[in-house]
DNA sequence: CTGGGGAAGGGGCCC
DNA sequence: CGGGCCCCTTCCCCA
């Protein structure tokens, strides 16, 4: 049970105890070392959510512990009084408690420190969950004792940013506490949570999204330095790095994935925090404010700022001299350590491996390998990943990548609407709305169904068009390769000349006999034509479909009479799961009903 | 259920 | 580097 409190009083508390109320989260267990740990648990608004560290094979056990935000504030609770100038600017306050360490501590000494909760906190506590009989409570109860004897043996604490040491901890900067370094009271940590941050790559592996064969090293290049301008108000309580992955309540449409606030993800401050106004900056007129970047933080990258704060002044020499070159460039920080792998798999030392593609260099995403002839567009795409999204309308909060897609979604409320159909002066919002309005008039219907020639103005309205020739009405599949045809003669070809799966074939010839298969001719054949018969009925179709085409489909039509001829000398197959006739000619009536419809428009 | 039209968002290229 | 533009995609709604 996880309960959740705001302001020292308890808000709500999830409670997975009712297997009938509750979903799978109920059966993940605590990691017992960061080896086995696969999910992160945070905290977004009020709802706590799991997300995966590491790839999670079939059949493996989930495994969580918590983000180091988590644990920060956490072991941060004991100096809450001397952070009391920060936290008060603090929206939310989250600090979880996990029951193998309060296995340790007595409950007065629990109840003391939550009476202690300063205004504007939500703790999130780890109670009796109602462990699976897999794992006993024992069994927890042995986690924090193994890790514990685990550091007896190395003798040491280890700290986890060993290049920081506790430099630059002190109270006097505003986001001191945030500092993904280990505070200085890091000793109170649960010695399981040492185990966890001690190791040189969980400062890391708290928020990696990548294996560890795949080595991050995506947007935070590109973030500015935190500065004192920054708009503390606008940062998320927690940010999960896959903004379009969270957990949704009820449907997955895009509304579902609005915070608990009713704002779009990622979770801004309550409404009452925000700035009255976001002004818009003066070089866009229209009113449209660019955020500070990372508000959505990147990928990969730590959720919050507390989580990648700027190096300061007072940090050790060797630290980066600026924050803005550890923003930049974290995998050289890393490096630095000595302790993370150098040139591990996927270890590439540029930011931005270069390649030439033409004689011209070329930018390559290390996370896509999608390559880029400007490094400003790949910046602008690496956004992709991070989730970066800078530009926030000040009307809806709605943020975008760039900031053209602002200023086109800044028209929805001001209700502009620029480019005019010059036929029948209808306006829209944008060209490409234009453009496809203008088809209308036009005629022009670039999308045609391969199947049954019917041609759409939309892309979409094709796509949707083809679930009418889905396979689920084609009675015989083929047992290769699963595709499936209206007519067994049609699976008859399809075995002897275009089966993907028996050899290398032309897509073309492969989707010729699915248009063969989807024709007139073929449902007016019998399923038990002889080959002759659907030989004819073949050329028949070609003769019409193919009427002004190219050499090349000449050349495919040939080869299909040739495939045609084939089949009439093999046996046919017999159909894969063959349905009862019943269902067939159910199935061939609706088919053929359908074609006489579209045929006859 | 299907086709059709519009609204809106997202990615990428070019200047 | 930022802005503009284009293309593509998806969603929503209606007939």
């Amino acid at each position: 049970m996880a309960e959740i409190y705001s302001g020292g009083q308890l808000q709500n508390f999830i409670d997975g105890y009712d297997v009938h109320r509750s979903n799978w989260m109920r059966y993940v267990n605590p990691a017992r070392s960061l080896a086995e740990q696969n999910l992160v648990a945070c905290q977004n608004g009020r709802d706590v959510y799991f997300y995966t560290i590491r790839p999670v094979e079939p059949k493996q056990e989930l495994l969580v512990w918590y983000s180091q935000e988590f644990a920060q504030r956490l072991c941060g609770q004991q100096d809450d009084a001397k952070h009391k100038h920060v936290d008060d600017d603090q929206p939310e306050f989250v600090k979880l408690r996990q029951q193998t360490w309060l296995a340790d501590r007595t409950k007065e000494e629990v109840k003391e420190e939550r009476d202690d909760d300063g205004d504007e906190k939500i703790d999130v506590e780890m109670l009796e969950r109602d462990t699976p009989p897999d794992t006993p409570d024992d069994q927890i109860m042995d986690f924090s004792r193994k890790v514990e004897k685990e550091e007896e043996r190395e003798g040491t604490i280890p700290s986890p940013r060993p290049d920081l040491g506790e430099a630059g901890l002190g109270l006097n900067h505003p986001y001191e506490h945030h500092h993904p370094g280990l505070p200085a009271h890091h000793r109170n940590l649960p010695l399981h949570l040492h185990g966890l941050y001690g190791h040189r790559e969980g400062l890391v592996s708290s928020y990696p999204l990548y294996p560890p064969s795949r080595p991050l090293q995506p947007a935070y290049q590109f973030l500015p330095p935190y500065g004192p301008h920054y708009p503390r108000l606008l940062l998320p309580s927690y940010s999960p790095p896959f903004p379009g992955m969270l957990p949704s309540r009820g449907s997955l449409r895009y509304g579902s994935y609005l915070g608990s606030d009713g704002l779009p993800y990622p979770p801004v401050g309550p409404p009452s925090l925000l700035p009255v106004s976001l002004p818009y900056s003066p070089s866009a007129p229209g009113g449209l404010k660019e955020l500070t970047p990372n508000v959505s933080p990147p990928r990969g990258a730590p959720a919050t700022p507390e989580l990648s704060p700027p190096a300061k002044p007072s940090e050790s020499p060797e630290h980066s001299p600026s924050g803005c070159e550890e923003a930049m460039n974290l995998s050289l920080a890393t490096t630095k350590t000595g302790t993370a792998p150098r040139n591990g798999p996927g270890h590439k030392s540029l930011p931005y491996p270069l390649k030439k593609q033409n004689g011209k260099i070329k930018y390559e995403c290390n996370i896509c390998s999608k390559t880029f002839g400007q490094l400003s567009n790949l910046k602008v795409h690496l956004r992709v990943h991070s989730g970066e999204r800078p530009f926030q309308c000040n009307l809806c909060k709605k943020s975008f990548t760039q900031l053209a897609h602002l200023q086109k979604h800044h028209l929805v409320h001001t209700g502009e609407k620029p480019h005019e159909c010059q036929v029948c002066h209808k306006r829209f919002s944008s060209t490409s709305n234009l453009k496809t309005h203008l088809r209308l008039h036009s005629g022009e219907k670039p999308y045609q169904c391969k199947l049954c020639s019917t041609k759409f103005t939309q892309y979409i309205h094709l796509k949707l068009h083809r679930r009418l020739h889905s396979g689920r009405d084609r009675p015989y599949r083929c047992p290769l390769c699963a595709q499936a045809f209206f007519h067994r003669f049609s699976l008859c070809i399809h075995q002897r000349s275009c089966c993907p799966a028996a050899a290398p074939v032309s897509q073309h010839l492969k989707e010729t006999v699915e248009r063969f298969d989807a024709s007139q001719e073929a449902d007016a054949l019998a399923e038990t034509a002889a080959a002759a018969q659907v030989a004819e009925a073949a050329e028949h179709w070609l003769a019409r479909t193919l009427e002004g085409e190219g050499k090349e489909d000449q050349k495919e039509a040939t080869l299909l009479l040739k495939a045609l001829t084939a089949a009439v000398n093999a046996p046919p197959p017999p159909p894969h799961h063959s349905p009862p006739l019943a269902y067939q000619e159910r199935a061939s009536v609706v088919h053929l009903h359908k074609r006489v419809k579209t045929e006859g428009q």
